[in-house]
RNA sequence: GCCGAUGUAGCUCAGGGGUAGAGCACUUCCUUGGUAAGGAAGGGGUCACGAGUUCAAAUCUCGUCAUUGGCUCCA
């Protein structure tokens, strides 16, 4: 016998073979039924597989991210036991479940799948899940998975197997299915009720762009056709919050095919808001003892061949401007650090100026590929929230807080609750790829992680391999409408363009001694951090950044006048209102401002005029009633500075 | 850059081998109104661009450009 401990700590005794499914029927035929999966010693089994220790158990339902998981998972093989049954001879690579449903790549061989034969596997997904297919775990020895795949011609599996250790490899067969898996799976395929595939996508074998590219499937799966409807339903509603829709209907920014790719242009209301943030930003870095700089948007090739860039991305980058000079060529510049390395160097600099701090709102340009551009969030030409901290190797954790801080007191001041910290180091196999020494790197890494710690953040994931080339980094990262993840602010430290640019500062024992730079962007670029903060508040800016805070709607053109009056007022108080004195009823004024997500109305009509007052409904609420215009700005005021001050 | 999809009026989109449609927006007129669409008339498109097939191409084919879902990349 063994000894089963449950969630609520009970423990039963069963005999040994048991498996969780069989528990599960002990316990009532319902709950039985709603098992997806088992956890069992905090990892996820299948619930068919046989206990033979004692073991703490947690039944997964699909109310618990192990069952969707498992789910998902196996609706991967199943779509795949589908494609193979409809088109046969097809090579398959990887088939996980992933955060929202499941992939499988697949090689088609000279078939080009299209959307319209998606139906019909889902179609024979369906006809495959109500036959009740049982999954079921094998395990093989290293040879016979290797025959039983290269018999397929699978080559994908092959390679799979050969970085694989004999005695630990698994199949799971379910139906005419057989494929290599570690698991877990369904006990069987009748949970999957509701599929729906989501988009065919190429993707690298292996992730590798040298290797041939698969056909990728993503799919979901839900274990009733409801949850489908509102999951296919918040998708929709999502795509309503679509910066790149908002920011058309706002009229906050735009493309143009004769300007350029990834170059956008930035409509007058649009360039109002990046003016507020700009402002906010500014205030809080002159707080934090920032100096503002200026720099120019190109540089010789000279300061790009000391910073190290133009090896790395010379090639890559928007080519060189030539000048009537043979051999004189200028970048436009990929990034600001450079030019505020040749700015720190312009005097000298004694150990009790550090740390010394440039600001810039710097515009870059980077040739990014083409594939790659995205709205505002990926872009060629771009303005980063640039600073430069230049210190001493004792002021570097601190320096790292300071930054931490105003990134925080950003995302509170805009309500960015939902956001993961990462943590980029080195890939410690592959420490050729970085510049730097070994020594600089590990304190620069230990120094990271300890204020991630001191500072309690929450959601810190570490991350090896992913640092850039120069410097370990933290970033902020936020998740647009479709669930997609954007790095916003980044905190860089970097040990190497002191070197490069051979940066210097007298310390007390009257030597010369390298500074440590820290590259710093809390909102990351203008774009980007517009584009997500459009995606999180869904269009309705907070109204300290509301490119229009106000709309006057006089009740008719009798009441102009009036309207004039009031809008030279609101200007008075720094509040930025127009006047609709468009040929049209209260009505209809009324249900524009709100498509237009215009925080206050202010109606004026005999009644407003007669008493000097006016009447507010608020976006989103309604009517509020008769104030007088002080009383109107004060309330303004005092909204705006909540938040600000 | 790679695999796939898309490109018709300012916007959202329908249509589709016989030289173009709707709604909204815009202009003019009527209406002068009280908290989410007042009425009428009118203007507006080389159907992304270039080539080919055809008696005839916006429609079919190819190429280019742009957008887009992914992959790869992201100083």
């Amino acid at each position: 016998m063994i000894n089963i401990t449950l969630p609520d700590h009970s423990v039963k005794q069963y005999p040994q073979g048991t498996n969780a499914l069989q528990i599960a029927s002990g316990i009532s035929e319902g709950l039985a039924r709603n098992v997806l999966a088992a956890e069992i010693n905090g990892e996820v089994w299948d619930a068919t597989r046989p206990l033979f220790e004692d073991a703490q158990l947690k039944l997964l339902t699909w109310n618990d991210p192990g069952g969707k998981s498992t789910l998902w998972h196996s609706s991967a093989h199943l779509m795949a036991e589908a494609v193979e049954l409809l088109y046969p001879g097809v090579k398959f690579g990887i088939g996980p479940d992933i955060e929202n449903g499941f992939y499988y790549d697949i090689d088609f061989g000279t078939h080009t799948i299209v959307a319209e034969d998606l139906a019909g596997i889902e179609e024979k997904m369906l006809e495959l899940a109500r036959e009740k297919q049982t999954f079921n775990r094998v395990d093989v020895s290293k040879a016979e998975a290797i025959r039983y795949f290269a018999e397929k011609q699978d080559e994908y599996k092959l390679e799979l197997l050969s970085d694989l250790e004999d005695g630990q490899i698994t199949l799971y067969k379910s139906g005419y299915f057989t494929d290599l898996c570690r698991g877990p799976h369904l006990p069987d395929t009748s949970p999957i009720k509701a599929v729906k595939l989501l988009n065919i996508a190429g993707a690298y074998w292996r992730g590798d762009v040298t290797r041939k590219q698969l056909t990728r499937i993503y799919g979901i799966t839900f274990t009733k056709q409801k949850e489908l409807t509102d999951y296919l339903e918040l998708i929709e509603e999502a795509k309503k919050r679509d910066h790149r829709k908002l920011g058309k209907e706002l009229e906050l920014f735009t493309f143009s095919q004769k300007v350029g790719q990834g170059l956008p242009l930035w409509l007058p209301k649009g360039a109002i808001l990046r003016e507020k943030l700009e402002t906010f930003l500014k205030r809080e870095q002159r707080k934090a003892g920032y100096d503002q700089v200026l720099s120019p948007h190109i540089g010789n090739v000279e300061l790009y061949k000391t910073s190290g860039h133009y090896e790395k991305y010379g090639k890559d980058s928007f080519q060189p401007i030539n000048t009537p000079m043979p051999d004189e060529q200028f970048f436009l510049k990929p990034m600001n650090c450079p030019h505020h390395c040749e700015i720190y160097k312009s005097k000298p600099h004694s150990y009790k100026d550090l740390p010394v701090r440039y600001a810039e709102f710097g515009t870059v340009y980077r040739y990014e590929q083409s594939g790659e551009l995205h709205g505002l969030t990926r872009v060629r030409g771009f303005t980063q929230d640039d600073a430069h901290i230049f210190c001493r190797p004792d002021q570097v954790k601190d320096e790292f807080k300071g930054v931490m801080d105003i990134v925080m007191i950003i995302f509170k001041a805009l309500d960015f609750k939902d956001f993961t910290v990462q943590i980029s180091l080195r890939d410690t196999n592959n420490k050729e790829k970085y510049i730097g020494t070994d020594e600089n790197w590990e304190k620069a890494e230990k120094a990271i992680i300890e204020v991630a710690e001191e500072r309690g953040l929450k959601n810190t994931v570490i991350k090896y391999g992913e640092a850039a080339f120069y410097g370990p980094k933290m970033d902020f990262m936020v998740k647009d409408a479709l669930g997609r993840s954007w790095q916003l602010g980044t905190i860089q430290v970097d040990y190497n363009l002191p070197e490069r640019f051979e940066l210097e500062y007298t310390g007390s024992d009257n030597e010369k001694h390298r500074p440590v730079m820290i590259h710093r962007a809390p909102f990351g670029s203008m774009e980007r951090f517009v584009a997500v903060l459009l995606e999180h508040c869904a269009g309705r800016f907070p109204l300290w950044l509301a490119p229009e805070q106000a709309i006057i709607l006089p009740i008719s053109e009798k009441y102009q006048n009036y309207a004039e009056n009031v809008l030279r007022l609101l200007n008075n108080s720094d509040i930025r209102a127009r006047i609709d004195d468009r040929n049209e009823k209260t009505g209809r004024k009324i249900r524009d401002a709100e498509l237009q997500k215009i925080p206050y109305m202010i109606i004026v009509g005999e009644k407003e005029e007669n008493s000097q007052s006016v009447s507010v409904r608020k976006h989103g609420e309604g009517d509020m009633g008769t104030f007088t215009l002080d009383e109107f700005t004060a309330m303004i005021n005092k909204q705006i500075n909540e938040v600000l001050f």
